[in-house]
DNA sequence: TCTGGGGTCCTAGGACCC
DNA sequence: TCTGGGGTCCTAGGACCC
């Protein structure tokens, strides 16, 4: 006999501001906002619910935030610390289920089929989970329990904070309607307001309508998720089939500027932060991307694809610092700055030069760099505008 | 309100090939 | 003549999520 299929979505409740109150008791029951500091550009990355009793929430301008809760307590992220604490959990939930899949730093999806000889039912296991985590990581969590992982995603967000919800089979339709159109995963304002434009904002219309016109109206993917979303049914979410990904860094400018030294340097920076992640991932890749964003906050993209795999930060900077130099518009000034890697593969089996180029010499002198910081504890890179690099440069 | 940083996936058009 | 069909790769931009 084969068990039916249930799925647990875990998610950290405002995890940053949960771990900088564990860690500094007398923040609790305080409004903490993590994140920028107040009066510099930024946003809020998470606070407390005492922070959102002022109308304080992720994602807004950390100006705005000031306004709003000026007696909160303004903390910088400490990233590491809080991946230290959702690696404690993480392990928690390993014992939990064979098949984890972290979906961030504070949530996870984890497969819970045929556990309940092992553990009990479902709704046992999750308290046992929760009470675990608080007490061994200190941190509260949500959970939400359901046939698949799509629904188990919003159950676990529906009972926030602390919360635990479960949606048994057979209630996957009438769940989504608890939830109602506006607040289901993966269905955001822009897609809202095309809906509202053809009278389509309702969940029983939109029922009304077959797959086929969902995806003439929506465009093939965006309709077959609609169709099957407002059902309650799995849409593929959290696949866990390896595929190339990305990894970038991009800077926002305390002031916004036309300045070729800074906008260069930063340039120089941020390609030193990507060729080292990709050195630590032991990945590679071929496609260099640039971000840039005007002052009056227009964003634009663009990429070159290499006949051959970027071996340096050297040859990954100039790639980017040509692209840039071909698309910038000097007379606007620049808001922001970003570089990246594109469809990076895992970096095994890298070809080795007979004779190697002048880039991939760089290449092996900052990997071997990479790797005695590594062994020293220590796999931030030194700041390349330290390394005496001449940044200034004639467009 | 004056808007971070890191991602994923999709689309549409063009180049190129068979 | 007046025009195939399918496939892959690349690119820029957009929606969305945490």
């Amino acid at each position: 006999m084969s068990s039916a299929p249930v799925f647990f979505h875990v998610d950290l409740d405002a995890f940053f501001a949960s771990v900088e109150q564990m860690d500094n008791p007398g923040y609790k029951g305080q409004p903490v906002i993590v994140g920028a500091a107040p009066g510099h550009r930024g946003v809020v990355s998470a606070c407390s619910y005492e922070a959102r009793k002022f109308g304080v929430h992720s994602a807004m301008p950390i100006s705005e935030a000031f306004r709003r809760c000026p007696q909160g307590i303004y903390l910088p992220v400490r990233m590491s610390r809080y991946a230290e604490i959702s690696g404690v959990v993480m392990g928690i939930l390993g014992r939990f289920s064979p098949d984890v899949r972290p979906i961030s730093i504070d949530e996870a999806s984890l497969d819970m089929t045929g556990t309940g000889l092992l553990f009990g039912p479902p709704w046992q296991t999750a308290e046992n989970l929760k009470s675990e985590v608080l007490e061994r990581a200190g941190v509260p969590l949500s959970v939400g329990i359901a046939p698949n992982r799509f629904l188990a995603k919003m159950a676990s967000d529906f009972k926030k904070p602390n919360g635990l919800y479960e949606v048994l089979p057979g209630q996957e339709e009438s769940f989504v309607e608890a939830v109602g159109l506006p607040k289901l995963w993966g269905l955001g304002k822009k897609t809202m307001e095309r809906l509202h434009a053809i009278c389509l904002d309702t969940l029983p219309r939109l029922r009304q309508m077959s797959e086929d016109a969902l995806k003439s109206l929506m465009g093939e993917a965006a309709g077959k998720f609609l169709y099957n979303a407002i059902r309650g049914r799995d849409i593929g979410m959290y696949s866990d089939t390896a595929k190339s990904h990305s990894i970038s860094h991009e800077t926002t400018f305390p002031e916004d500027t036309a300045d070729w030294e800074i906008i260069s340097l930063s340039l120089l920076d941020l390609s030193h932060q990507v060729m080292y992640r990709l050195f630590a991932e032991d990945g590679k890749s071929r496609t260099v991307s640039i971000k840039y964003r005007y002052s009056d906050f227009s964003t634009f993209s663009c990429q070159n694809t290499l006949s051959h795999f970027v071996l340096s930060a050297e040859e990954l900077y100039k790639t980017g610092l040509d692209l840039i130099k071909a698309k910038w518009n000097p007379r606007i000034p620049l808001r922001l700055i970003g570089i990246g890697f594109d469809k990076v593969q895992s970096g095994e089996g890298s070809q080795k030069e007979l004779f190697p180029t002048a880039y991939e010499r760089k290449g092996l002198v900052e990997k071997a760099v990479f790797n005695m910081q590594k062994k020293a504890g220590d796999a931030t890179p030194v700041k390349a505008s330290l390394l005496g690099h001449p940044g200034k440069r004639k467009m």
